[in-house]
Order: structure tokens, then sequence, then C-alpha cells
DNA sequence: CTGAAAGCGCTAACAC
DNA sequence: GTGTTAGCGCTTTCAG
């Protein structure tokens, strides 16, 4: 039950491989009747295509590699699943690492996914100098980042949500609904994604001639802890800087928040409004639904594999590298729940 | 920045590609003097071994494909995570593939992966004739199966939970607290896991001396619509067939069963108990907290990476085929929440 | 239309 | 210790 090779099957068949060979990638003319002599046997003798073999003289392993911190997460498995929906009808593969939101594995990864010379990279990088990844942009290997976009001195691509509109989204809702002091807690403002949504946010509340409080400022690491202490001083500061609501930057944090307030024996959204940032109840048995801005995940993905599979197919001409940076933003999404008060 | 090869290495250094290549692979005996200028060009001449020609001359990828229904559900993608962490550290990558719960797609990944000679396959199948997984163990390409379990006629590997036990936690723990009315929810009976659920449930009521009540057993297709309606069923079926707890196979079967009884009206626990299964409330804000029986999954596939591990060292001596069925039956775990009543 | 031959980059006998 | 050589299985000129 071996597969056989194309020489095997030349041979059986008294041809010569480069017959075979042009039959198998229906190319170039080869006579009717020897095609279909050609084709029986492959049947017949099991003929599997080597794709290794193929991609070593091509130059080409029709394989993407994808790095993301933590795959169970649901936005990073969505645009997975995107990125495998239009990329593999073409015939490529998805290779993932999971770098559990570690440099140092990262860095493993990346190298690994290098030898297997895979054709492109997505990358959801947590390390900002992007050292590596400008190794494969060097070399001429198309990377898309997601999420995060380290700072690099050459054209990068990157496949986004607009951070600075989700938190306009977000806070002009919120204000929309009688709310003024709104308080905040942010990611890493070292990291693209952190920084924007907080000036996102500055700059939305500006914009509506409200003045901007430090103290309703908040920062943590994108843990459910950091957005449940977070939450805690922030209710414990309540007598110097009040606020009626509060816009949580990611999605653990946003938990964090809420089970700080209960413990606090605050009710949403009586007491306290709330949104949400990437909040997924899959089991839709949060009570109350959480009102969230949202990454629209699987459009992400999709947009990363058309942008790959263009760039694929360009990267055989000419070994372009980016002329300039093409940073594409996606609009986020607005889930209104239950858990902003009207104050109005 | 383009990265060399052993020739060009070799070139440059005058010595010949096997002096080169056994220094790279720190084999056999290389006088230390020429190790380290070789060492050392590599760097300089920016070498990245080619993964790829080692594959072809090998005849190893060094690459495992994963085939699973959808990547997104947090069962498959911990299971991933897993797999990944074991087998990473030896060189191995990963080739995801979601099938989307699609048989069609199952097949065309499966002969995808065929094609690009990946070294093991972990699949989740969706068809249970196992038609195509068939000609990979046949063709000597290790397979391991997780969730369901084909009907084949040769010795295959699995490693998935004790789904009888399963069954036997969730319904003696109802039992436990004075339930001796139980329902149950579960999923195709044509699947190993549907079917030994179902009869885990089965043989704990006879093992406790409760009858079998058919009317309050029903069947789902694992979505949440049909944990919904099944629930719907059993609560305007309930002037004949009373019972006081329920017990439903699946995640998304069990959050529909919830909004069922929601819907009704009734309380859980205080009107109907409900136990779950692989319940993940990754937010801790569901309420009650849902009492699940929940997968190892992590642990599942650190299992089938050690498994993996272990024949792909084997496999390079005797190209064995495997002798008997080596089924891994792992423990489940009982998840305590809230959901359950004691009426005792 | 078909065949011969070179070569993708690497490993592993087998010589020297 | 090191070099030579023969492929791994495939594509692709270039001849015929």
């Amino acid at each position: 039950m071996k597969s056989s090779t194309l020489k095997e099957i030349a041979e059986k068949l008294n041809v010569s491989v480069s017959t075979v060979s042009r039959a198998v990638n229906q190319k170039e003319y080869v006579k009717e009747e020897t095609r279909e002599r050609v084709l029986r046997a492959l049947e017949e003798y099991n003929y599997v295509p080597n794709e290794v073999a193929r991609s070593l003289k091509m130059k080409s392993t029709k394989t993407i590699g994808i790095v993301v911190p933590d795959i169970c997460e649901t936005l990073f498995g969505m645009i997975i699943k995107g990125i495998d929906q239009v990329v593999s009808p073409q015939g490529y593969s998805i290779i993932v690492s999971d770098t559990n939101e570690n440099k140092k594995n990262e860095e493993k990864y990346l190298n690994l996914l290098y030898q297997k010379r895979v054709d492109a990279l997505v990358l959801a990088t947590v390390d900002l100098k992007g050292t590596k990844a400008y190794e494969y942009i060097k070399s001429g290997i198309p990377v898309i980042f997601i999420d995060n976009i380290p700072a690099l001195d050459i054209p990068v691509e990157s496949v986004t949500i607009d951070n600075a509109k989700a938190s306009q989204m977000a806070v002009e809702y919120l204000i929309g609904n009688g709310h003024q002091k709104i308080a905040v807690i942010g990611g890493s403002v070292d990291e693209t994604t952190g920084y924007e949504r907080i000036s996102g946010y500055r700059d939305t509340l500006r914009k509506h001639g409200i003045e901007v409080d430090e103290q309703l400022i908040r920062y943590g690491m994108y843990k459910e802890d950091d957005g449940f202490r977070c939450m805690q001083e922030f209710l414990n500061n309540r007598g110097q800087s009040a606020f009626s609501a509060v816009y949580v930057t990611s999605e653990m944090m946003t938990f964090g928040a809420m089970k700080a307030i209960r413990q606090y024996g605050l009710r949403i959204p009586d007491d306290i409004s709330i949104v949400g940032f990437d909040v997924h109840d899959k089991a839709g048995l949060v009570y109350p639904s959480i009102t969230t801005v949202r990454e629209p995940e699987v459009l992400i993905g999709t947009k990363v594999g058309e942008l790959l599979l263009a760039r694929l197919k360009k990267e055989r001409k000419d070994m372009c590298q980016l002329e300039e940076d093409n940073k594409v933003l996606l609009d986020p999404d607005l889930e209104i729940g239950q858990s902003v008060r009207c104050i109005l």
C-alpha cells in the first residue's frame, strides 16, 4: 500500500518521467491517449505526488506559518479558521505555533518555521522589537502582522482593527447613554493595541468636551486579575473620583472587573455600567449580557488569507519587498448587551 | 540577506559539503578546528538548514497533521496546545486543519496532508467509516484518534476519555444528591462518544437499581438548538415522565437546555438540577455555576504527543504496524458547581 | 508530443 | 578526518 513515485509509474508504462509529470500536472501538450494511460496507472499504482520533492524543486512549500500567543483564545482560533478557509482551497496548509505569550518561544518557533521554509508568516507577536520577524521580511518572505505591530524601520503589512475607532465606539455609546464620568482599564501602552485603545478613549472624551481624569485610568496586563485589581482601585477611590461607567479593553480584564464590582456588592448596570472588549459569551448565559466592542475575527482571518494569496502569487515574478506600509484597518463591531444603563 | 546553502559555505571554506554537513549536525568526527571554522562561517553567511531538502532525503518531514472539526472549540484548542508543547521541542511542527464538521472537507485535508507527507496524523474524525484514515494506517503512518474512534478492522490507537465512566460520575453525583428521575440528552449513538455516554448513563442507573425510563432519553446533534429542543420536549412531557435532574452530554446542548429551562420560568437548581459535559465558563460569570463532567484536555494533548513521539522514534527501525488496539482511556474530571440541588 | 538530463539542498555510504 | 558520489522525487529546459 505504499504509494509509488513518478519514476516507478514511468517504468511500468515505458514512458519517461517527464511525460508522467506533465500528465499529473495537466500541463503542456500530452497526447490524449498517453494522458489517459498515465492517469489510469496513477490510480492503479496508488500514486500520490510527493509534495516535499516538489517543494524542493519549486522553492515553495505551500505552507503558511501562523504564530500566536495562545491558540485557545477565541480571537486567534477564529482568525486561524478564517485563514485556513481561504488558503486551503489553493493547496496551502497552515502550521500553527502557540508561544504561550513567551518571547523566547516565539523566537524558537520563528526559527523552526524558517527552517521549514514556510512560504509566508502570520504573526501575533509578543516581541515588540520584532527582531526575528525582521529577518523574514528582509529575506523576502511575506509577513502579515495581526494584533500587535512591532516597531520596524521597514514597510510592514498588517491586518488589525481600528483600535482608536473601537474605543471611540465604546466611549460614545456610553456618552450617548448619559455617562460623563467614564473610567478605563487599558492594556500595556508599549504595545500598539494598548496604546491606541487608550488614546482613542482620551480623544473621544476630549472631542465631547469631557475632561480626562487621570485617576480614572488604570493599566493591566490583560489578565483577569489585572481587571479585578484595577476595578478594586477605582472602587476604593470612588470618594475622590466618582464614575458611573467603565470601559475595559480586554476580555479577561472585563471578567475580572465584573467580579470586583459584584464582590463590592454593586450591580451592573444599575450601579455601574460596563463596556468590554472582545467579550465572548458562547453560552449566552452571563447576566446581564455584556455590551462589548468586538473584532470581526473571521473577517480578519479571511482578509489575511486574501492578502497572503495575493502576495504569494506576485512573489513569483518579482521578489518584491513592500514599497510602503500596508496597514489594513478593519471596523470593530459594537455588540449591545444589557450592561449599560441609560441615565439620561 | 538570503540564507546560503551547505554547498556555498563549503566553497567559501574550501572544504567539502559533507564536512560542513557533519559540523552542522554535530555528527561523527570532525576536527575541532575545522568544526569551529565551519560554525563561524555558518554565522557569517547566515546559514539556515533547509528542512525541505533534509525531509526529502530523510523521508521525514518533522511535521504532524492534526485534523479537527472545529479549532475554536476549547477542547480541540487545548489538545492542540498540549500536543504542540510536547512535540515542538523535538523539532516537530503541527499542521492543523479545520474541517468545519464536514466529511468532504475532512477527506480533502487528509489527502492534502498525505501529499505533504506528514510523519503522523492526529484525527478527530467525523467520518465514522474512517476510510481515508485507513489508508494512512495501511501505508504505515502513525494515526492517533481523539474524540471519536471509527470502526476499522485493523488495530487503531486512540486517546480519549472513558466516556462510560464520565456518565457514571455524572449520574452517581446526581444520585448521591438524592435524584432518581434523571433525564438525559445524548449525542448521536452512531458515534462512539455518543454511544458510550448513553450506555454509561443506562448502566449506572441500573447498577443503582433505578429503572431506565425511555421517555427521559433524547438525542441531539451536539448543537445548542438540539439541547434546547430536547429540553423543551422533556418539559412539555413532564406530566407523564417527571424528573428532577438532567444530564446533558455536550457543552452547547447544555447551554441550550439551560435556556429552555429558564424560558420555562424554572430555576436551576431549585426546580431542576443539571449536570453538563465539557462546559467551559471562562468568564466564571454564569449563574449558577454549572456542575460538569470535563475532559482533561491538555492531558489528552500531552498524552497524544508522547505516544506520537514514541512511535515516531520506533518507526525508524521497523515500519511496524500496530499489533493490536491501543486505546488509552483517560479519567474525566467532575467539576462541581451549583447547578445540582441536594434533595435528600 | 516525448525523452534525456540537470539540479533543488541535503545525507550517508564509501573511499582516500 | 575529509572528500566523492549517489541519490531522495520532482520539474523543467532543451533536443529530438
